[in-house]
DNA sequence: ATACATAAAAATGTCAAAATTTTTGGATTT
DNA sequence: AAATCCAAAAATTTTGACATTTTTATGTAT
């Protein structure tokens, strides 16, 4: 039986929550996760409250742990969040940011689209989607990476990921149709931003997230 | 000797972080509070981590806490992106709110500068100081209430808490000028507010918040 | 003197048990 | 049938001891 140390528990719980295998909304207890991970319901305990800074959890006093909740309305407040942080950080990366910053964009590209063609052409793995998750927000979070705000930085990180947790279980029907549109959605924003288009870029990522509102 | 509940331990290390008791940057060991709130460790762990949430107290593993670092580069990024949030969440206000906002916000006007005008005339002491600063945050939190987005209210909440913190220990120069100043920032907001014009209000917050750059 | 290695001390993390609080389910009353 | 009360069960929190890791202090070699 496999063990884990505690950052392998912690990622392993981000992991699930992203992915809805704990699906929003729905209690966590300790006593149930322990024989999992093989540790004690205080390790649990302390790595829950650790998610809960990023928002993926919440926590009430003597009430203990849920997966965050989810409603549509919910998910149209944390898309609106994302386009206003997104747009912010864009906008100060146009403005402020260096080659090192275009190129660490045009990468992040690069390796997205590479993995958004591929899902246009082969029915879609768990595994892919994984990658596909991890690549997209290093993208949109190399687009922001110039700003030059750590808190905006910092926060957009914890809104992404309840973005993801949000919205995963909602898109199944992904669909090719699907990746064919982020991926023009996705080359307007690299666009505009390496065009030093403000307006322009923060109507393309406006554009992206559009669906979800 | 007093004991402490534990949502007592958590106001009260919440107090002492937003008035730099304990001062930005430094270390904060569990042992050294075990004695003074009578818990074991382990409970003041718990807080702590909770505290973290909002982003009071930073949290490495195997590293211990601090309580958030401060710096001026830091102080006018959260001073910045506390513009941001407010901003939006005051636009969105005047865009959706009703009546009960207006009611609310004026409530919170009248209390805050009815506070202030007393600090004109009164040397301060650090009761006032406390009185004040919650109704600070009460007048700055009703005006974004009306927004409609749970989470930038949520985010707000957590930035104010910060911006509390780095600043407090910064201005103690207080002097009468500035409360005579923020009076007239604080009426303009209002005013602005409802008159329901979004660009004077938002450039009033701007203009509120300048001296923090 | 500086750098490196090592031992002691301090701080942090983990655990299992005990104490507390909340939830559940059934019996009783309205 | 709905609401209230109660006791048992389950879940959560707190604790103090123990294990691990990091930091500090000391001594040795370069």
């Amino acid at each position: 039986m496999k063990t884990y140390s505690t950052n392998e528990i912690y990622s392993d719980l981000y992991d699930q929550l992203i992915n809805a295998v704990i699906p929003a909304g729905s209690k966590i207890k300790p006593v149930e996760l322990q024989s999992k991970y093989g540790c004690s319901t205080n390790t649990i305990r302390d790595t829950l409250l650790r998610l809960s800074k990023i928002g993926l959890v919440t926590f009430q006093m003597q009430r203990g742990f849920r997966a965050r909740e989810t409603s549509p309305e919910k998910r149209a407040d944390i898309a609106k969040f994302r386009v206003l942080l997104e747009q912010e950080g864009a906008a100060l990366s146009i403005r402020k940011a260096g080659l090192d910053w275009e190129i660490r964009l045009n990468t992040a590209h690069h390796k997205l689209s590479h993995i958004e063609t591929l899902m246009t052409k082969q029915n879609l793995t768990d595994e892919h989607l994984l990658i596909w998750s991890s690549a997209e927000f290093e993208f949109h979070d190399a687009l922001i990476s110039g700003c030059e705000s750590d808190i905006l930085i910092e926060t957009y990180g914890h809104i992404y990921a309840q973005f993801r947790q949000q919205f995963v279980a909602q898109e199944r029907d992904f669909g090719t149709n699907y990746f064919e549109s982020i991926i023009h959605e996705h080359a307007a924003i690299l666009q505009a931003a390496l065009a030093r288009n403000e307006e322009t870029c923060k109507q393309a990522i406006y554009d992206h997230m559009k669906r979800n509102f």
